[in-house]
DNA sequence: TCTCCTATACTCTCAATGAGAGTATGAGAA
DNA sequence: TTCTCATACTCTCATTGAGAGTATAGGAGA
């Protein structure tokens, strides 16, 4: 029972709350499903927010039952949608990334030439995984069976991003590969084609 | 002294020794302006790594000191080159997102569309310090200042991405300002674009 | 009808981690 | 001479992730 501010995945969790009452389970699948691509979060975690929502009294909670099996069902409350409202409001933290397979990258001359071409495909069979699970929960989207409202505006832009970011790595995926192909077998002895340099620096100027 | 077995942050120390040794103060440099970018960590943690390293016989402690002040530099092992090219052999993981700015997006319809518009601009301002800080690395990369050979081919594969990675937020970021500008005072009331919903879509097929 | 298997619905614990306070010296600028 | 910033760490605490463990519901197939 961790009494402690909220964080913002307390507000993640008031946020699904805010689209409609549901049981902690049900709050655990959005999350692995849609919310987890952009705010990842352990399903032990999820499972003692709506506890800290209630304590906030920003969420009720209900004792249902299914069967023998019992089961609470939270829903939002006003004060919580008006806390909602005010984290809303105050600024947020830009992407933070973690990406193993880069930093191997980084250091792929310390190994062979085919680790480092193992882990670029990794990165691409990731992206086209990711992208599958992208179009199911477009598909969702637009048949409105999920979470959000139907056809909303404001999940689209989150949609978007995601979809570019996909890509992007499998973009860049094939083209490490192509880079990798023409290393020596020593990729210690690889050097910087500076063509490819001046390339990179062009799309950073912006 | 947590003496439990090597992480990702352990070879990713390993992997900065592996290009000469350092301090923990330099190798804790290292990763807040250029490792950090894929692999943040937090400065305690990477403070603890060298002391497994050596326990496991990858790195040496050699104690200097300047003037009065000690200080600690550690040196890769063989055995601890030969264990960083084990660990590029493995698989590794995919990218994981962290994107507070995208998760109130997701739920913008439950503020105000100034709210909204307001972290959009914050997430290009984050693209914009980010990439600045990109043509940093990228000329310390390039003049043969930083922890890496001169001008190898490895480190700009990560390069690539990153500049790519930035320039994405922030086109991202002015095409969901546009698309904020179009919607209604209460963005609850906001209905998606069907042609932007079909653009994506097709961003999506590849 | 009986048996699996999977989905639902949680609780509990432990090790790992992040965040940041705290301490101290060196080096160079004002 | 003093100040500030860089160097070089240690320590602690609350948060978190990961996963094991428990139990019932519901549907598919034998």
């Amino acid at each position: 029972m961790s009494s402690t501010s909220a964080t913002s995945t307390s507000f993640a969790v008031l946020g699904l709350l805010a689209l409609g009452p549901g049981s902690t389970y049900e709050l655990t699948q959005q999350v692995q499903r849609s919310l987890g691509r952009m705010w990842p979060r352990a399903t032990s975690r999820l499972y003692e927010e709506p506890k800290k929502l209630v304590a906030l009294g920003w969420a009720t909670a209900t004792a249902e039952s299914v069967g023998r099996r019992p089961r609470t069902v939270y829903t939002i409350t006003a004060e919580g949608r008006a806390a909602l409202a005010r984290w809303l409001a105050e600024p947020a933290q830009g992407p933070v990334l973690e990406f193993e397979q880069l930093l191997k990258l980084v250091f792929a001359d310390q190994g062979s030439r085919d680790d480092a071409l193992r882990t670029v495909a990794a990165a691409r069979a990731w992206a086209e995984q990711a992208n599958v699970g992208n179009l199911v929960a477009a598909r969702e989207y637009a048949s409105g069976k999920g979470p959000q409202q139907h056809r909303a505006a404001p999940p689209l832009l989150a949609g978007a991003f995601l979809t570019d970011f996909y890509a992007l790595v499998a973009r860049w995926a094939d083209w490490a590969a192509e880079q990798i192909e023409t290393w020596p077998d020593d990729p210690a002895d690889a050097v910087a084609d500076p063509a490819e340099f001046e390339a990179i620096a062009r799309r950073a100027d912006w």
